[in-house]
DNA sequence: ATCAAATTTCAAAGATTACTGAAAATTCAA
DNA sequence: TTGAATTTTCAGTAATCTTTGAAATTTGAT
């Protein structure tokens, strides 16, 4: 398989933005040509599309099932491996959202964490702590209202996206509201 | 200066942190350590503190105000340099998803937008287009909702994010309200 | 204008990461 | 169980990225 101009310009482009996102460009190719590709494909077909040695595309996929970002399946007759991406973009961005909390968010709050635990030896670390909570607080508000909003369906995540800024109104709008203010006030300390 | 094992260990992951997100470790280190200090750092300070070579922070400092994440500012009678970082976390987030937005997803939408003004030559780039075009509406309605949200005050925001999932609510609610249902539909095509 | 302090640049060295080909391991049909 | 097809592993090489020290430049006080 020989790529056209215009599917070769975008996986290229997914090759440099994955690198500048700590993803290897390699990987980066071969999601992207996934991504494009109408159906699933095989290692060697993409070793030969993307003119990279088949370990190397072996390894790649490795790490994009580490991601749970490939889907595999088999056609019947064929003992190759066929991979594709879900049609779903809204399912894809979830997973790289909630792998990537995992991976680097959880770590990072658990070494807040611990390190707000520690009694403070001096001025300096008192500092620090003061610090780190407030980055503490800031990405765990910010992790869990995400993950708030991924239990809501597309549709409605659509609509909330649609309506932007204007969900200020209705913000304002509960202060009045007793029984939902209740609810907004869950997680207040 | 020497670094504390809590400022330490806090400084070290960052650094770690910074490689896997496609930053060197050098900047995600004096990032670290210029958050957690009380006053500002000149180059020596952090060049001695984190055991790089002065011309390391040199580089390291001038990647981070093309970021625009310190701040510089100088002491009477000092003629050295003098870095810190915003105090307001939420300040410091904008700016880093304000800048990633111009490096990272701009280029990637204008790269989707050139690709899909392309006549497509056959099946594949039909069908290629149509990922793309995809790919393109969330990037574009995540982005631009992003945006949106930012403008929000810290107080509306941090509101918003407490009330979590429970949007939905509103959300319905809305459905119903016509003049706000109106505003709502703004982005609708 | 001079000069020392401070910062920046940059070529070379060092370290890390990516990629390959050959060999090993696995899989599955016969 | 055998053996061909397929995938994975891994040690060596290649490419890239990071870091340094020395030199060049800039800065600002005198």
């Amino acid at each position: 398989m020989k790529l056209t101009p215009l599917i070769q310009s975008f996986v290229l482009h997914f090759g440099e933005m994955g690198s500048r996102w700590g993803i290897n460009r390699t990987v980066g190719q071969i999601y992207a040509l996934l991504f494009v590709s109408e159906k699933p494909l095989n290692a060697d077909e993409m070793a030969e599309a993307l003119g990279f040695s088949r370990s190397n595309v072996s390894m790649g996929l490795k790490e994009l099932e580490s991601w749970r970002l490939v889907k595999l399946q088999h056609f019947p007759g064929d003992r190759r491996e066929y991979y594709s991406t879900p049609e779903d973009v809204w399912a894809i961005f979830q997973t790289l959202a909630e792998e990537r909390r995992k991976r680097e968010v959880e770590p990072t709050l658990t070494m807040l964490r611990g390190a707000l635990m520690e009694e403070p030896g001096n001025d300096a670390e008192r500092y620090a702590q003061a610090r780190m909570a407030e980055m503490h607080g800031l990405i765990d508000l910010v992790t869990s209202w995400f993950s708030d909003i991924q239990k809501l369906d597309v549709e409605t995540l659509e609509k909330l996206m649609k309506l932007g800024a204007q969900v200020q109104k209705f913000l304002l709008f509960t202060q009045k509201l007793p029984f939902i203010g209740q609810d907004a006030a869950r997680k207040e300390e």
